[in-house]
RNA sequence: GGGCGUGUAGCACAGCUGGAUAAUGCACCGGCCUCCUAAGCCGGAGAUCGCGGGUUCGAAUCCUGCCGCGCCCGCCA
């Protein structure tokens, strides 16, 4: 608890001083406690034991009793070694309704281009590909949250055989060829009709089965591979139809993410790196490094084994033909990405880890900083792994649908009185949060389970949890607001015995800053998930406790409270995308 | 075969820059609506932290060796 520990760390190594050493590492030892009802902050005295020849249990108490009193401090207390502080929360209570929570930001302003989700333009989203978006949004709005000034940004993949195949697809086969190619695959769902990513992924995917075929495969393969040598050489035409193709495709992805509330700043095109000339120029540059090398076609690579890849070190930037990667413009559009940046995130999957190393090594050989990368896992089905091909695949769309299905049937269980349009506007917010929730709630680099069960879960532990807390303090708002003036204590006296209730959301409520520093800074936006159920958990608590309007006169010190929560709890909700109903 | 990641209660997951009784939710058992929304609150039970070594006053956390799972190792994207 960074507040406290601004205030105590003085003191605390004067004490320490007092025993007869300074230049300790006191800063770094001084920690927030592990166990919450030891305290707010930890000094282990362990350490000290060497140094000052007395048993840790001896040096706590000795430290004890040199810690001179403070206001901010409520108690200390040495056990078992450990030198635990306790915040007073009278002095906490203060220190917040001034304002602390809005003063301990970071000074400088950074901005910060975060790249995330630029799937491929070629169908719907699954609840595995939208881990990225969810992710990466989350992260954008964090970051803001923070004061950070942030770009998102989408590239997008318009060139290159995936493109290829879809413009091949819908400029040579008819419908009725599509269908009788799937006609072993499960029907598209009639909800998604109208929907461009649901309807033309049935050609890209009818395309793909025709590419398997041995008659068939030999002339598609060659009238692709021209596609994709003419889109890597500028062709404005192929681009153009390129674009025709994906361009529906696309908007009909971004029309699932924008549900979930995701959208972005700008969309780089991949193929502005090829027209442009950047890509050539920067071919040029790599082949002049001295870790450059030839293959025997032509074809041009680096050795990064000399500057420490492991595994297979040679990383082919140039073809045989000349033409370029897919890592290759990958550099060409970070060279880009941080002449406008001072800082670049980027969410990906975690099988493009080695490339991502590719492409950061490559930038460091060419005097550039490499870029932050959030990698994360796969989400699996129960029954396995998520896949297209398989046709087990759970799509956002569907699951948003049976999400706010599932919502709407519990609103109109516990209000029956609502009307339908309310319960439906409920049940999209709630449906929408829970999912995001759900995702994000998991450290990225495991792999976990969908489970319906758990997608669809509004309990504690949810979104709808902490989304019913900040309805709860929102209702209290109203309710006050509607009341005399002078039915209301405008005194603001804190009182010197406070319900336990209170304390534990005083207490959330100072650790909340350094969470949210902590997740803007290592990119961990589950530990902030964390915070939230926290805060919400901490304002039940304290709702239980502490009437705010009591017999018709509203505790202004509890109203006031009140409001800092129902504040922090909408902001941190904005954070994670999930939507500050406030009725439900 | 090599590289990277992961393994924590029946299930799903926090904690992993070493610190005191391993946190939370679901499921399970018991209690709380004449009082600001019970999508809530309180209590209970449930864990050889994958297995074996090592470093340390102290290891879920660091090192090492096994084992399981995932991803990658294309002149694809």
């Amino acid at each position: 608890m960074q507040l406290l520990k601004q205030q105590i760390l003085p003191l605390v190594e004067e004490a320490i001083a007092s025993l007869g050493k300074t230049n300790l590492p006191v800063e770094n030892m001084l920690q927030p406690s592990r166990e919450l009802d030891q305290g707010d902050l930890t000094l282990p005295c362990f350490p000290f034991a060497k140094v000052f020849k007395m048993p840790p249990a001896a040096i706590a108490d000795a430290l004890a009793s040199a810690i001179p009193e403070h206001e901010a401090l409520g108690e200390v207390l040495a056990t078992n070694g450990y030198l635990n502080f306790r915040i007073s929360p009278q002095w906490l209570a203060s220190q917040l309704l001034e304002g602390a929570m809005d003063t301990i930001h970071e000074v400088s302003k950074r901005s910060v281009l975060i790249e995330h989700t630029s799937a491929n333009p070629n169908g719907p989203f699954h609840v595995g590909r939208a881990r990225n978006a969810i992710l990466g949004d989350t992260l954008v709005r964090l970051h803001r949250l923070w004061g950070h000034e942030v770009t998102a940004e989408y590239y997008v993949d318009d060139m290159g055989k995936q493109v290829a195949v879809l413009a091949w697809a819908l400029e040579h086969l008819s419908q009725t060829d599509v269908e009788s190619l799937l006609h072993d695959r499960e029907a598209s769902n009639p909800t998604w009709e109208g929907k461009a990513d649901h309807q033309r992924v049935r050609w890209y995917q009818a395309a793909q089965k025709l590419r398997q075929d041995e008659d068939e495969a030999p002339a598609i393969e060659k009238a692709i591979g021209e596609l994709v040598h003419a889109s890597e050489n500028g062709n404005e035409d192929v681009l153009q139809a390129f674009e025709d193709a994906y361009q529906p495709v696309l908007d009909g992805m971004l029309e699932t993410l924008g549900r979930l509330g995701i959208q972005f700043d700008r969309f780089t095109k991949e193929s502005r790196f090829v027209t442009n000339g950047d890509v050539g120029d920067l071919m040029d540059e790599l082949g002049a490094l001295e870790i450059n090398g030839v293959a025997d076609n032509g074809a041009q690579y680096l050795d990064l084994g000399a500057r420490g890849l492991k595994g297979k070190t040679e990383f082919f930037y140039r073809r045989g033909d000349g033409s370029s990667l897919y890592a290759t413009r990958d550099i060409a559009y970070h060279r880009w990405k941080w002449s406008m940046s001072n800082e670049l995130i980027n969410v990906l999957g975690e099988d493009h880890k080695l490339q991502a190393q590719q492409v950061g090594l490559t930038l460091e050989e060419l005097g550039q900083e490499r870029p932050e990368v959030v990698f994360y896992s796969f989400i699996k089905l129960p029954e396995g792994k998520m896949s297209t091909r398989q046709g087990n695949v759970v799509f956002m769309d569907d699951l948003l649908e049976e999400a706010k299905a599932q919502a709407a049937k519990v609103v109109s269980e516990l209000r029956p009185d609502y009307e339908q349009e309310t319960i439906h506007q409920i049940a999209e917010a709630v449906g929408t949060s829970a999912v995001r929730f759900n995702i994000i709630n998991v450290s990225p680099e495991k792999g976990f389970s969908f489970r319906w069960e758990d997608a669809l879960s509004f309990e504690s532990g949810s979104a709808p949890f902490i989304m019913y807390s900040h309805s709860r303090a929102c209702s209290i708002h109203r309710r006050v607001s509607s009341l005399k003036a002078s039915d209301v204590d405008n005194g603001l006296s804190i009182p010197d015995e406070l319900p336990p209730g209170l304390v534990d959301l005083l207490r959330v409520l100072g650790r909340h800053n350094d969470c949210l520093r902590k997740v803007v800074h290592e990119h961990r936006p589950h530990l902030f998930a964390e915070q939230l159920l926290h805060l919400a958990n901490g304002y039940n608590a304290f709702y239980r406790d502490c009437y705010i309007i009591d017999e018709g006169k509203v505790n202004q010190f509890f109203y006031q409270v009140s409001e800092l929560a129902r504040s922090v709890l909408r902001k941190g909700m904005v954070g994670l995308g999930i939507t500050p109903l406030e009725t439900m």
